[in-house]
DNA sequence: TTTTATTTTTAAGTAAGCTTAAATATTTTA
DNA sequence: TAAAATATTTAAGCTTACTTAAAAATAAAA
């Protein structure tokens, strides 16, 4: 399997979980920088390989074979999230970014051991679900965006959702973390500004930010 | 710079180190299991990117740059295997084959970062050494191959040179290792076989074997 | 030294994974 | 609902990294 196979696959999968649903070959070839022709392209061979089902203008809807594939990779990535973590003084972004080459060249093997190391988590340090051996996710998910969430309630910080490295800067900068508690004091027109104290800090997002952070009630 | 070009161009590193010198295509091929097609057209290709000077028929000498290329390469692989060792309980050869895929996805980032967590070890689990992030190899070998050795003379084992799974699991099983004392007791017709003393264990080794175990004199 | 065996090179071809440009279908909006 | 905008698909083409088969050169053996 390879690079190109896992990565698309992946994006599939991670599209159908958080994004409002559009798995078409458009939207997967945005999410991996590459044209449309390639991601339907990559789409025909991929049915013919029974990991996904592909009919003309449809969305892309993965095979068990499929899902399977994509819980397998992301639970190597997640794993060397929380690893590299653990083990060294580096930025959420480094690490999610070697963790993108990494995931894809890691024997079950080698997954296992790391796993066992950390004491089999069930969470990465964004707060995303571990998948176990077998591809499951054995934690059921409760969060909600922050942009879908009401003012005035205090929740608590589950996963912090993006592959953009301003994002966790910022993050990094104001205490916005996995586990910290955060309050919604005010919102603007419509959510698109949204108004957060994070300890003593009090911090306005955008809807570009606010849609990556997922919370829970408190 | 692609998976294939940097085992090329570490295949031409070490050949040139460690055999009787052979750097021509089809020896390359042979290590890396390709054809002798697809390594002339490679050699060529490379010689365009200076990263080897290439001549009809000659053998291919890595250039500067491919020599730089090639140490940082070998410079993460082992500090993979030194990091998984020291890490987890997986055997020589499992770490070798995970080192091997691990070795090309690694920034140099990640690599100062493993080395730093180790203390900047000079060797890897096997003896060899390790290049420091200039691609330099500060320690001095003066190690030769078992099958050179002296019969009746008691050596250190410097390094253990071997892609087999076979060879590691004899070792494994023997006492063979890193810094472990070996005496060769005896040597048969032309140094085909060796018997050596391990510890308690008199074992004896053909040429297959003895050629991968690189010793020091004690 | 000449023949034979082995290697290296060239040539032609393949598969994966992309690209751009044009054709076709779908969706939006007026 | 018809026109305009957008998205998807098809078609043709490119690069990388291989393959096999044949030609050419080198190395070994008689």
């Amino acid at each position: 399997m390879s690079v190109a196979v896992e990565n698309f696959v992946k994006a599939i999968y991670n599209n159908d979980k958080h994004d409002i649903k559009d798995t078409k070959p458009g939207n997967i070839a945005k999410k991996l920088g590459i044209s449309n022709a390639a991601a339907t392209d990559m789409a025909k061979k991929l049915a013919a390989r029974d990991l996904l089902n592909y009919e003309k203008y449809q969305e892309l809807q993965l095979t068990d074979k499929g899902v399977k594939m994509a819980l397998n990779v992301i639970r190597k990535h997640r794993l060397w999230e929380a690893f590299l973590f653990k083990m060294f003084d580096m930025s959420l972004h480094d690490i999610h970014r070697e963790a993108e080459l990494l995931e894809h060249q890691t024997s079950d093997l080698l997954a296992e051991k790391i796993s066992a190391y950390l004491g089999h988590p069930k969470f990465d340090p964004h707060g995303d679900p571990i998948p176990n051996a077998n591809g499951e996710i054995t934690t059921k998910d409760t969060s909600i965006s922050l942009s879908e969430a009401m003012e005035g309630k205090t929740y608590t910080i589950a996963r912090l959702m993006s592959d953009d490295k301003e994002f966790f800067e910022f993050c990094t900068q104001n205490g916005i973390k996995y586990r910290n508690t955060l309050t919604i004091t005010k919102q603007f027109s419509g959510n698109k500004m949204t108004q957060i104290l994070v300890g003593t800090n009090t911090i306005v997002l955008n809807e570009d930010f606010t849609k990556n952070i997922y919370v829970e009630e408190h």
